[in-house]
DNA sequence: AGATTGACTGCAT
DNA sequence: CATGCAGCCAATC
């Protein structure tokens, strides 16, 4: 058995995103079964998370983007990685998605 | 081993 | 719309 994170299983779940298609920090933690995390649980392990795995299809509640938390590097790349999927934000909002239309049903 | 922090969320003020 | 507080639990100091 590997030493696998205690976040693997949510990384299983980021890595079933489908393009275009995003996902909330507390839909994720709840989605994920056989751990108690929390919306701030998957912040973290997006920090430490492998390269693997699409981090930045996963968002803030209500599609916003988590500035001023994380470098500012990583959000612009976190933008333009979504944009580059087809993700559509909100004019006037650039860092709010379109969660009526992106938002992973899982 | 105890205290602090943190890519968060929701409600109250 | 800005600010504050509680809840959540692993990682770090």
């Amino acid at each position: 058995m590997d030493d696998q994170d205690v976040y693997e299983p949510l990384y299983a779940l980021i890595r079933t995103i489908p393009p275009g298609k995003v996902v909330t920090y507390g839909q994720a933690a709840d989605g994920v079964d056989g751990l108690r995390l929390t919306a701030r649980m998957v912040g973290s392990a997006m920090r430490i998370a492998p390269g693997d795995v699409p981090w930045h299809r996963v968002v803030g509640a209500g599609g916003t983007l988590p500035i001023g938390k994380i470098s500012p590097e990583m959000l612009l790349r976190q933008r333009e990685l979504l944009e580059l999927e087809g993700v559509r934000f909100i004019p006037g909002r650039s860092n709010i998605i379109d969660m009526v239309k992106h938002q992973w049903l899982g």
